[in-house]
DNA sequence: TAAAACCTAAGTGCCAGCACCTATTTTATT
DNA sequence: AATAAAATAGGTGCTGGCACTTAGGTTTTA
């Protein structure tokens, strides 16, 4: 399944990293080309005089963050995979790493192998995250479902029609409009709009809407 | 590192699947046990009777969802770690079994190699996701990054200070308190809130609170 | 069968949020 | 130097949301 050698451009401001990373792959005999670069100028340069398939970048980098990299990277040359090295190792790096573009994140204490073995995996187009990565998104989903459980462990019950009315407001109805829409009246809503407040022990539409959110009683992003 | 030998349970409502995996790994000589079971019932009298390292559990299952057995399972056996082999390749089915516990996640399209691999990983205490099921979680990252950036299109520029104030509204300060907090007329909070509601196109706060989710401008699950 | 929870609804009064207006000072941007 | 954008702030008036109260009919549960 090996398809053809791989052009790698390795961009790190330490140089000592690159060469470090440079004379560990200078062996294998997929990896034809390994240029370098210590910023984004010059990634851009080397990306638009060479074909790249994969760029292993730092992220940790001072001036442009690696996520601003990877963005233009991938804005200038979409073929290239990139692959994200980094010291960080919390969630919000990583996703925000994807979201820019990178088809794989590992992060800077892992075995050189698996760098390797990742450059290796998105040249053929996969994506690949380390057994660590793995662990943190695994831990993050894990983490997520532990919030929800122990900030409503005293279980909201919400009646049948309070959701209802609480999905109404979430899209923005008014008292009024609530009570056309379900055929009741307009104090109708307003109690139930109080109960419901009272119920999760909200004060403002504000705090409403968190607690909603939190709970997954509406879902923002799919509705309207 | 391979520790001990494994004592795998398989289940599965499909025989013939347990059949079949079974054959497979019989050979395997750091696979001690192999235990079935077709469902919920078994499964507990077998974790009851045996210590069991590994559970593959086959989320299919009509009875009790993967996810109901994967929890109860865990409930019951803290120790024992479960590999959730399943047909269904959507992010929500992940999520859920990851939620109720699974440490990896394989689909039923990979190889027999890849489950062997897994449960090899698993039962080292790491997590295994495979590349099917990274690409998956990939793909929603960006996805979610995409559908940010369509509905933020016409990209909103809020200034400093009215990031600021919204940030403020989002923690259910009123007009009057933000005033305070901010050394500022409750008249110059009022203009600000103005524009932002301009800005972001929004009409009401509940609006307002959706646009500032999607876009990241505030998060409401990390603050207070 | 009684109690509890739910859905319904009217009255009354308060005020925060908002609309619409105007205007000065400061800070970019060109 | 000039134009634009942002931050500041006062006035005035309307109203939707909310508090507090009371109450009757229905459904569920103990």
């Amino acid at each position: 399944m090996q398809e053809s050698k791989i052009n790698l451009l390795i961009i790190d401001d330490h140089q000592l990293i690159i060469d470090g990373i440079k004379g560990l792959l200078q062996d294998e005999n997929d990896i034809d080309l390994i240029m370098e670069a210590n910023n984004l100028t010059q990634a851009i340069e080397v990306i638009n005089k060479n074909f790249i398939n994969v760029a292993l970048v730092d992220i940790s980098m001072p001036e442009n963050s690696g996520i601003e990299v990877t963005r233009k990277l991938k804005e200038i040359s979409p073929e290239t995979k990139i692959l994200a090295l980094t010291m960080h190792e919390d969630i919000q790096n990583i996703t925000d790493m994807i979201e820019a573009g990178a088809s794989g994140y590992i992060f800077k204490r892992t075995s050189m192998d698996e760098v390797l073995e990742a450059i290796r995996t998105i040249a053929r187009n996969e994506k690949y995250l380390s057994r660590n990565v793995q662990a943190v998104l695994v831990e993050n989903m894990r983490h997520k479902s532990e919030v929800i459980q122990n900030s409503a462990k005293e279980k909201v019950n919400l009646s049948e029609r309070e959701r209802e009315i609480l999905g109404l407001i979430a899209k923005e109805f008014s008292n009024e409009e609530i009570a056309n829409r379900l055929f009741i009246s307009e104090r109708t809503v307003e109690a139930h709009r109080r109960n419901i407040f009272t119920k999760t022990k909200t004060k403002t539409i504000v705090g409403l809407m968190k607690f909603a959110m939190k709970n997954n009683l509406i879902d923002f992003n799919n509705e309207f």
